[in-house]
Formats: C-alpha cells, sequence, structure tokens
DNA sequence: CGTACTTTACTAACTAGTTAGTTTAACTAA
DNA sequence: TTAGTTAAACTAACTAGTTAGTAAAGTACG
C-alpha cells in the first residue's frame, strides 16, 4: 500500500511496520485496556494482517507489555527534564506539577492505560506496574523527593509533607481528566474548552506557588513565570477518547 | 441449603435470593467491569443457578443497572446526609470532605464502578452515568454549590472559586485509593495502615481549614472539632479489593 | 534466495443467553 | 385431613457466537 513507500531496507520497512502496531497497540489497549483490546482491531488499524502481530509479538499480552513499555519510556524522559532543570527547587517542583498536567493532555494515551492498569493491580493482575515502578515511578519520586528537600533545606520551601503535597496536586490533575467527560454533564463548561484548562492550569501553579513557599511573594513570582514560558500545549481534540461529540455532529 | 432457613414465605424468600444476587453482581461488577464480569461467577457467588440473574434481571446489563443504582442510592443518602447537618455552612463543608473520603474505604465498590464508568462514559457506551448524574451527582452538587455560597456570603468563607477547591479535594480522595496498589509498592508504607489513613484524613480536614476560611483560626477549630466526632470507620481490610496480601500469605 | 509479509482456513476455549424441565410452597375442593 | 392443582422459584444442560492464537501455503521484492 501507500505506508511502505518511504522506507527501501527490508530492515527500515520491518522497523516502520513495528512502530504502526506499537502505536495501534497503544491506542486499542489505552481505550479497551488488555482484556477489552481486540487483536482483529490492532491489526486493521496498523493496516496489517492479524498473523503479523504474533510473527513480531508472541502474543496479546506480549504486545500489550510492549506498547507499555515504549509509552512508559517517554513519560519518564519527559518528567525527567522537568525535574532536572537548571532553576531553583521550588521552581522545578512548580515545572514538575504543570509538565504534569499538560503531559496527561499530551499524552492521554499512557493516562488510560494506567487507569486500566491499576484496577488489574487491584487484583493482583499486573506485570507491567512493577517495572513501571522500578524503571519510572520509583526513580522519579526519589528526584522529586530530593528536589522537596533541597528546597526546605535551602530554606526555599516550607517544611511541609512532600507526599501529602504531591499527592494533592497529581490527584487533582489526574482526576481532571478522568471526570472530564461527567463534568462535561455536569456542567455548562466543558472541561477541554480552552478557557477551562487555562484556568486549571493557572489555579493549579498558583496555588502551589501559595502553598509551599516560605516567601509567598517569590512563590507567586516564580507561578507567574513558569506559566508564562510554558505554554498551553495545542490540544488535538479529535485524538481526545473525551471527544465523541463531533463525531456524531 | 442453609441460606433458606431463615426466611418463609416465598416472597420473603425471593426478596433474600434478589438481595444476594444483587450483592454478588456489585462484588463482580465493581471489580471487572461490565464486560469484564462473569455472570458465572455472579450466579455461583450468590449461590444460585445463571439462570436465575436472568428470572430477575432481564439481562447482564439490566442487573448492572440495577446494583449500580442500588449503590448510588446509598451513596446520594450518605451524602446528603453530610451536606444537610444543621451546622454552619463551613463545617457542612468540611464534613461533606470528611465523609468522602470516608465513604470510598467503607463503600469501595462504587469507586470500582466509577472508575469503570467513566472509562466507558469517555467512549460513549454508559448508560449509567447519565441518570446518575440527574438523579445523584447533579442534586449533589446544587446543594455543593448553595452550602459554599452561603458561606461566602455569610464571610466564614473566603471568595474563592468552590469548583476548583472542590475538585482539589475529590481529586486527592479518590486518587489516594486509585493510586493505593501503587503505592504500596512504591512505598514503603502502607497506605491502608490505620496510621497513613489517619494521616490523610487529618491533612485532607486541616488543609481545608487553613484554604477557605477567613477566620483561619476558627478554620482550625472546626477542623479540630469535624475530626474529633467523626471516627475513622473501622476498616473491614478483607473486603477491600486492595488487600490481597493476607489472601496469600 | 531470503526476508517481510498476506491469505485462508482453521481450533480450542470461553461466555451470554436459552430451553425445557424440576422443586417448593400455598391454596383448594372433597 | 388430605390429595390434587397452580404458580413462582429454581436448575442442568445446552446453543450460538465470539475471540485469541495457529498452520500452511503463497506473494512481492531487493
Amino acid at each position: 500500500m501507500s505506508t511502505s513507500q518511504s522506507a527501501h531496507s527490508p530492515a527500515e520497512r520491518s522497523a516502520e511496520t513495528r512502530a504502526r502496531i506499537l502505536d495501534a497497540a497503544l491506542s486499542e489497549f489505552s481505550a479497551y485496556g488488555l482484556a477489552g483490546a481486540r487483536t482483529d482491531r490492532i491489526a486493521a488499524a496498523a493496516g496489517v494482517n492479524k498473523a503479523l502481530l504474533y510473527y513480531y509479538f508472541s502474543s496479546k499480552e506480549g504486545l500489550y507489555l510492549a506498547a507499555f513499555e515504549l509509552s512508559a519510556g517517554k513519560i519518564r524522559d519527559r518528567s525527567m527534564a522537568a525535574l532536572l532543570k537548571g532553576v531553583s527547587p521550588g521552581e522545578r517542583i512548580l515545572r514538575t506539577a504543570l509538565d504534569h498536567f499538560d503531559r496527561i493532555l499530551a499524552q492521554h494515551e499512557f493516562q488510560g492505560l494506567m487507569q486500566q492498569e491499576m484496577i488489574r493491580l487491584s487484583k493482583g493482575e499486573s506485570k507491567a506496574i512493577s517495572i513501571l515502578v522500578d524503571r519510572v515511578f520509583g526513580p522519579l519520586q526519589k528526584i522529586y523527593q530530593a528536589t522537596f528537600e533541597e528546597g526546605i533545606s535551602s530554606g526555599e520551601l516550607i517544611s511541609v509533607d512532600w507526599k501529602q503535597s504531591q499527592l494533592a496536586v497529581i490527584g487533582a490533575n489526574v482526576f481532571y481528566f478522568i471526570s472530564a467527560p461527567m463534568m462535561r454533564q455536569l456542567d455548562v463548561a466543558d472541561p477541554f474548552d480552552d478557557g477551562a484548562l487555562a484556568l486549571r492550569r493557572k489555579s493549579l501553579v498558583e496555588f502551589l506557588g501559595q502553598a509551599i513557599f516560605q516567601d509567598r511573594q517569590h512563590g507567586a513570582e516564580l507561578a507567574c513565570r513558569v506559566l508564562a514560558d510554558t505554554p498551553m500545549p495545542a490540544v488535538e481534540r479529535d485524538r481526545l477518547p473525551f471527544w465523541r461529540k463531533h463525531e456524531r455532529a
């Protein structure tokens, strides 16, 4: 078909096909979970035959794990970048919080995988999460803790339980997206309007700026700066799973 | 068998059987979702034949909706009670926040249903949520808003965006339980220890007490009082889906 | 010629839902 | 009191459909 015109060597073509399969698998698993995903749909979306999935990945679960790990790797790189910027600890914490929100917006597939994986984990069925904890969240958590404690000992941040504040930020971010489809029904306002998204980003950063800094003036200034030079990512609404309205209307 | 010795009339036995089925269905659907739930398992857990499910409820989805609505009704009654107590608006907001946490702990099945239903809603497949929005969350939201605005105009609360603060509280509460299985792997501390639960409840109420009251002293006192006369519910750990450790060890 | 695929045709396992029949309790007529 | 009748409650066994995964033979192409 038209999909294989660009690459020439067999190795290139192969890598391209593999990537296409992984991409299709990520969408499917994110929307339906491991059990609910259909291998036929993945094959169709990738533009290949079902048998080819088993040629590259030995099983449905193998494909799932490959897609999951690929996505997790991207998450780790992105979050690390925010946590390791050459600015003060407090500013790194602010940037990390905002980046977390933007990341869910930009890589919503991972959030879908996580939601499903949390359910599986609570039943003791998850194989992906231990890898994730060891290679992604564990390391990130350690750097976050170190950053926060550096901020406390340097006098920039107040001596607050970093886990409780992290929980509040991540919880509010994650819940914003989890509950968005219901908020759309509860409310008049659409949570994926640019206005609503901008308000949430602002509230998030300004709240943290007030809550964890010794010098609240300094916190407010940092919040302002972080917001100013982190533009809201453009929302590709038709890629969001929440955006079914326009598909039918 | 021994299950039918207590009730005598057929009507009583029938109602008892129906309730047993609904109870089993709630556990199953909560843990596995509508698609993942197995009718055979529900029948086995209820101690009846599978065909009886279809005798009482016409389909798998009918059974699902019946179980969902039963559970939702309990949630509404409980949350209404917290919002309508004869105390000041600010105290009602505090009690509602704490009650929300305790409610998830006590009625975790509903949270499981909601998690799965949010996923379905984002794909436009949910029939349960519109009922829920109309009959439960919509009315609760209105009372919450009115309570908050009453608190603002009486001068007890600061003039803050009630939706953003509600999002922070509910988000942190929900995320605490969603992420608990992963936190157990990330952390040394178990999030279902009495200590961790007590700390979270305390942080939650004290944070709100500081965040939304004009008179922070008053907020702190209220937080203290609310915590004091709302004892933490006893956690039936073996009913939690998170508690797989002791089942095997 | 070998690598990267496609095509077709399977199967084994599983699951929602059905059917046809049995048991139980309560009521009725002799 | 009791034998007969009925309706509701319940069951065992099956059907029909779906889905992951396989096998084998073949094609396109550098």
